[in-house]
DNA sequence: TTTTATTGCTTGCCGAGACAAGTACCCCGG
DNA sequence: CCGGGGTACTTGTCTCGGCAAGCAATAAAA
């Protein structure tokens, strides 16, 4: 049970530990410059934007509250919170379920549509800046294929 | 200065998005992972273990609260009260500047070197079977570039 | 030397988000 | 039809961490 004990505590290679170094900086770093960007030329937090880009996504642009928490990697009260500051800008409405009366939809109204396409180029813009640019000549699908797997052993007990 | 007309808009690629999703879940869940294992591990949280860490390595285990905060990638504010933490547990002590009466240092004591070799394999277990696991067979070392280059642009205005 | 600007750290205040308790609703067995 | 357990979401409460203001101490300027 205790993982102390599970292996016999090989220590990391000095390779491994200058990726996961460089790995940890990222992605404290990465998330806040990015939201950084975006919040200072759009005012639209990174959050925020990821909330509205799945509901854009969904079919008749709407997701059940715990389902939108899923996509975007939030609790439920969590996305309770995003989804109501939200709403009093009038990006997303709730609308009650008509098949199951406990269940909610936020559901993306015109503005918040707009308010999206507003705030992509900001999005793209940093993405690339911060991110994507610097994987010339790299497969990017062979990264892609391992952060699955690494995503996957998270997401697991 | 504004971002949307810097660049043309080329949107990205379909392996560009997917590669960015799945780091966006990465980065989310990654930390949040290792932490829960340390936390109920060692109940060595994340943030106190690379604080006490960053200590052991530095010159007479001893660092400025800024070049700590700096280390490990938070405010100045926030590192006073993760050695606040640290402080009440006696992990570490913090001692006034000799050279420079405004500066503190903030010094591992020797149980909190104990602490950090006790949960050391915890950390190290809950690393590799997240994270480093998950590499086989690609060029770290590539991986490891690419990210320092991603880390710089992410520190950069 | 006295004044002023700068630096290093702490504290007050606030927003974000996690967890647990509460509320409303569904569904099933009787 | 009713009661009890499960489900969907919200709300209360807490901790974390960022920013800006405050407080010393140093450095620079007058």
């Amino acid at each position: 049970m205790c993982a102390a004990t599970q292996e016999p505590l090989r220590p990391l290679t000095s390779e491994e530990e200058a990726f996961m170094r460089t790995l940890v900086k990222v992605i404290t770093t990465l998330p806040r410059a990015i939201d950084h960007d975006m919040t200072h030329d759009r005012q639209l937090p990174l959050v925020e934007y990821l909330t509205l880009m799945h509901l854009s996504e969904a079919p008749d642009r709407r997701l059940r509250m715990s389902a939108l928490a899923e996509a975007a990697d939030l609790s439920v009260s969590g996305m309770t919170r995003v989804v109501a500051r939200l709403e009093t800008q009038g990006l997303v409405k709730r609308v009650k379920c008509v098949n199951d009366g406990r269940g909610w939809n936020a559901v993306l109204t015109d503005d918040g549509y707009a308010r999206l396409q507003t705030a992509w180029p900001s999005h793209l813009n940093a993405v690339r800046r911060r991110l994507i640019d610097h994987f010339d000549g790299v497969d990017l699908d062979e990264y892609t294929r391992v952060l699955q797997r690494v995503a996957g052993a998270c997401s697991s007990r």
